[in-house]
DNA sequence: GATTTAAACTTAACACTGTTAAGAATGATC
DNA sequence: GATCATTCTTAACAGTGTTAAGTTTAAATC
C-alpha cells in the first residue's frame, strides 16, 4: 500500500536544489515535488475535477503562479503527475510478472483500484500530454513489460496473432481496471441476494 | 453511419413546443435538441474539451444562459448527451447480438471508434450524473443486451460464473474500445514493416 | 569576496468559464 | 382577453489558467 507522499518521486531530470533553509526560504527547495504530492493527494482524497493550478499550489501553500517556473503550465504538471503513475504501475507489475498473466492482470487492475484518481489520469489523454518525454518513455517501459509478459507465454507464434493476443490480454485487463474504478462492476457483485467480491469478480474473469 | 445532425433524438420526456416561427421566434421552438446537436457536433469535430455552455450556445447562435432551462447545468447537458449515445450505442448493438459474441463486440468496439468523442463522455463519471434517470435507464438498457447476449451463449452455468464471464466479455470489449480510440493501439499495427489494419488488429484479439 | 547572471517565486492583471438573479418576450390556460 | 408559466436575454459574480512585470534568492564569474 504506497501512500500518496512517500510513492513520489524525485524531481526526475532537473537537479532538486540543495534547500539551505528547509521549509521557511524564498526558494522552497523541492517545490516541484511539493506540488507533485499536493496533487497526488487532492487527486485521491477530492476528485480528479479539483486537479487546478490554483487548488494544487494553494494546497502547497505558495502563489498561484509557482508552478509554472517547474511546469510550465497545467497540462505539464498533470503529464508529470501521469509519469510518476506509469512508475508506480511498473513497480506494481514487476513483482508479478514472472508469475504469469494473471498474476501480472490482477497486479494491474489492483493499482487502479488502489489509485482510482491517478489511474484514471493516465489514460486522460486531453488533460495530459502524451510527447512529453517523461511520460513518453515512462508509458513505453510499462508497455514494454507487457509485450516481454506476451512473448514468453507460448511458444512461437507469427508477429501477427502476438499482436492479436497482446491487444486480447491488455484489453481485457485495462478494461476491467476501467470499468472497476468507475463502479460499473458493483452491479455485477449480487445474484440472488448472495455476494462477491470485487476481487474474486476480477480474478473469475481474468481466467 | 450516422451524422451528428440526424442521430440527436427527440427531446425526450418533455413535450416539445410546436415551433410557429421556425428558426426565428423568440421562443426557439426546439432548442433542447438543437444543443445538443451543436455540442455533439463539438464534440466530434474538436474535443470533449470543447464542451463549454458558452461554447455549445454559441454554436447554436443563442445566449450564453438559454441551456439552463432545458438542462438546468453543464452537468446536465453532457448527461442528456451521454443518453444519446447509450440509445446510439444500444441502436448499433442490436443488429449484432444474434450474430454471436464476436459480431457484438466488434459492433462495440465500431461504435467507440466511429463516435470517439461522444463514446469517452459516455464513460466520463465526473462530467455526467450517472444518478439522471434518462441516462440511467438508456446505461442499464445497454447493459440488460450483454447479459441477455451472455445468457443465451453456452449451457447452464452457476450465476457467479456467469458474472466472470460477463465482467471478461465486457471487460476486453470496452477495453479495447477504450484503448482503440486513445490511439494506443496503433503501435501494435504494424510489425516488421508490414502493417495490419486496426479493425483486423481488433477482430484478432476478440477470438 | 564582490558583482553579475539566472532562476524561483510573488503580485497584478487579462480573458475566459459556469452559475445566479432579474427582467423581457412569448405560448398556454382559464 | 387576462393571467400564468415558460423560454430566453442581459448583467453580474466568483472562479479558472495564463501572461507580464517585478522581487528575492542562489549560482556563476571575475
Amino acid at each position: 500500500m504506497s501512500s500518496a507522499s512517500d510513492s513520489v518521486r524525485a524531481s526526475g531530470r532537473r537537479p532538486v536544489t540543495p534547500r539551505a533553509h528547509p521549509g521557511k526560504a524564498y526558494h522552497h527547495g523541492d517545490l516541484r515535488a511539493a506540488l507533485l504530492c499536493s496533487a497526488r493527494t487532492l487527486l485521491e482524497e477530492q476528485s480528479i475535477a479539483a486537479l487546478g493550478l490554483r487548488a494544487i499550489t494553494r494546497h502547497a501553500g505558495v502563489s498561484q503562479t509557482a508552478a509554472i517556473p517547474h511546469f510550465g503550465n497545467l497540462t505539464g504538471l498533470l503529464s508529470a503527475l501521469a509519469t510518476v503513475g506509469y512508475e508506480d504501475l511498473a513497480d506494481a507489475l514487476t513483482p508479478a510478472l514472472p508469475q504469469g498473466a494473471h498474476a501480472a492482470g490482477m497486479a494491474y487492475v489492483r493499482f487502479a483500484i488502489r489509485n482510482p484518481g491517478l489511474f484514471t489520469l493516465m489514460f486522460r489523454s486531453d488533460a495530459i500530454d502524451r510527447k512529453e518525454p517523461d511520460l513518453a518513455a515512462a508509458s513505453a517501459q510499462t508497455s514494454a513489460m507487457l509485450t516481454r509478459l506476451i512473448g514468453s507465454l507460448e511458444g512461437p507464434r507469427s508477429s501477427q496473432t502476438r499482436a492479436g493476443t497482446r491487444a486480447a490480454l491488455w484489453g481485457k485487463v485495462h478494461g476491467l481496471a476501467v470499468l472497476a474504478v468507475d463502479g460499473l462492476l458493483e452491479p455485477l457483485l449480487t445474484f440472488d441476494g448472495e455476494e462477491m467480491s470485487l476481487d474474486e469478480l476480477i480474478a473469475d474473469a481474468l481466467r
